[in-house]
DNA sequence: TAAAAGATCCGCT
DNA sequence: GCGGATCTTTTAA
């Protein structure tokens, strides 16, 4: 699988968001090769409040102002970790969060990571999920998406008028723009 | 120094 | 559908 090309990333965001739709998260822990499909994102910028980069950067979203094609990972509510892509030029605070992904290898440490569910769909149907299943938190805060840890890689995009949008999940701040894209019908999209 | 909110998930009703 | 868990970061006094 081909890793993507550090131009992919220095796009407006919500261009990126798109078309992260259908690449491949690949991971690489312990050993194993743990890889999905992701299927649902949301687009995060400075010039909207809900960002956390809409204050300027701060010791926590630093990764965020960092160029496009770095990981940026953080911790909510204390408990859950959450993985964005950095995107645009070096100093721009943007990125897109990653919501949902179909598990295509390791998904049998998938499931270990999440407390041997039966549920396959609650293996990575959510942000925090699917970083509990890939065992990704703050440690590879900052990293490049193109390293032996993480990477993302091409994949088969949603066909044609497949890709659905909506407003974000979750938030207070600027709730209503529709900066969630989503696979149509894909069983692993979130709620 | 303190207080509150937060890009969530899970279990229970 | 609702509330609790749990703790870091931010903001206010």
């Amino acid at each position: 699988m081909e890793t993507l090309p550090p131009e992919f990333y220095l796009r407006p965001t919500l261009q990126v968001a798109r078309d992260l739709l259908g690449k491949v998260v690949v991971r690489r822990w312990n050993g194993r090769r743990l890889s999905g499909r992701i299927v649902e994102v949301e687009a995060y910028h400075q010039r909207e409040a809900a960002a956390h980069s809409y204050g300027g950067p701060t010791a926590r979203n630093r990764a965020m102002f960092a160029r496009g094609g770095t990981l940026y990972v953080y911790l909510i509510y204390g408990i859950h970790h959450c993985m964005n892509v950095v995107t645009e030029a070096e100093g721009v605070g943007a990125a897109v969060l990653i919501r949902a992904l179909e598990p295509l290898e390791g998904a049998d440490l998938m499931r270990a990571h999440r407390g041997d569910i039966d549920r396959r769909v609650a293996w990575t149907n959510g942000p925090g999920k699917l970083c509990q299943a890939l065992r990704i938190d703050r440690a590879l805060d900052g990293l490049l998406l193109a390293g032996p840890e993480v990477a993302l890689a091409e994949g088969p995009g949603p066909g044609r008028g497949r890709i659905g949008r909506s407003p974000r999940i979750g938030i207070s701040k600027a709730a209503e723009l529709e900066w969630r894209f989503f696979e149509k019908d894909n069983p692993y999209v979130s709620r």
